[in-house]
DNA sequence: GACAAAATCAAACAGTTGTTTTAAACATGT
DNA sequence: ACATGTTTAAAACAACTGTTTGATTTTGTC
């Protein structure tokens, strides 16, 4: 079955060191990957079809890769790295912010990779994908991907209504508010049909960045302010 | 190509009037497609296990519905009548019931389909496939499945904020609710993960009802109020 | 029961898939 | 230059895909 695995895949990951001629069409596959996965799934999208965009023979995916699921891991590792890092830039933003600030900036850095992250939908579709398939990548897509933003967005819901971080209210509140965001992000299919007016430009993001702020922060202050005064 | 299917297929729908031999495998095909389509995704889908599970020969997709593209159009219009029959149900209480009142059971009954519907979670997984991969049969999805809920709850929220239905704000609106329903829906997998603790039995279910219901109305009346005001 | 239409079946077809093989081209250190 | 290990290339492989065929059984009607 594999067992040319051990015989000729010179390594399972990427060699450390200075990068040699195999790196090139390495990256090559893994980019006309991602686009190929994204947009096909991980079944229909053929291997053919990648080394084509990808400009390479036939035999670089399973050389490289050792097979095509070998290829679908990295680059989920590679869309998630990329999540991870506008993560990490709203990060910054955390510390410093009262929990409304927060909220708004997460809800706002999140709507605005629709359109300003690099490869626009590649990691959406590739999650989307995860969604209603799921394979064993499916853990480090939600813990990566996921789990922060959730957290984050967690501490400043419980400073608003006064509440504690595994209140009910609290956890319901945060779902609420990922889920407004997740509705653009994942029901674009059903948007372009349902509101053909509305474009996902910046600017148009960006009221819907305060929209969604606006709408949820009505909730929490009103039930922080009840807890206030109660 | 499909030169075969003016000759031999009866007809493209099943045809009106007593149930004849065939009709017993055909549904038999639709219910083991479902589970096969639901479970793996439309390509991923091999006829010859729908066929088996159906307990059919191989030939009997292509003889009862032409070829496969067919039969999960078929299936697809299946799932979409038993959503629209819930739809049907909710939409009884629509003309009597206040804006407010609307709402809630909006989101009360589609919710609830999470756990009272029959064969739960089939339609969801077909309609989250038709998300990450669409279709020809998408607009099918959206105009009998969703576009429906979306149109009455957009009435109820115009009436409350005051505002005209094809406003912004009422439109955006809108969005969050449907927004904060689908993502009990469609993010299952990540809700698991993330809340292991929330399961989504019938009071769970009518708790976190009330939340989406109370969370969105508290902006909806703060505007509708300040417009009444102002 | 006879007979035509409808339905089912086993077998095969043509095409595509992921993967492997074999060999040639390339780089690299001596 | 040679030898060595690595990377690419073309072709072939075996398995699986949706689909079709033609024979065979079942069904409905006289």
């Amino acid at each position: 079955m594999a067992h040319h695995a051990l015989t000729r895949i010179p390594s399972p990951v990427r060699p450390r060191g200075k990068p040699k001629a195999q790196d090139l069409t390495r990256d090559k596959l893994i980019e006309a990957a991602g686009t190929v996965f994204a947009g096909r799934g991980y079944r229909a999208a053929t291997i053919r079809e990648i080394c084509r965009r990808a400009g390479a023979n036939v035999a670089a995916v399973n050389y490289t890769f050792g097979d095509k699921m070998g290829l679908y891991t990295e680059v989920l590792r590679h869309s998630m790295r990329a999540a991870g890092q506008a993560a990490a830039m709203s990060a910054a933003l955390d510390s410093s912010l009262s929990p409304e600030g927060t909220i708004r900036g997460v809800i706002r850095a999140r709507l605005m990779s629709l359109c300003h992250g690099p490869r626009p939908d590649w990691h959406i579709r590739l999650v989307m994908h995860e969604f209603s398939h799921p394979t064993p990548a499916m853990g480090r897509v939600v813990d990566e991907g996921m789990r922060p933003i959730y957290e984050r967005v967690r501490k400043a819901v419980g400073a608003i209504i006064g509440l504690p971080l595994d209140h009910e209210t609290t956890r319901l509140s945060v779902n609420s508010i990922v889920g407004q965001i997740l509705f653009y992000t994942f029901s674009q299919p059903v948007l372009a049909r349902l509101q053909p007016e509305l474009k996902l430009t910046p600017d148009q993001l960006d009221r819907i960045a305060d929209h969604i702020a606006d709408f949820s922060l009505a909730y929490l202050k009103k039930v922080g302010h009840g807890k206030r005064h109660g």
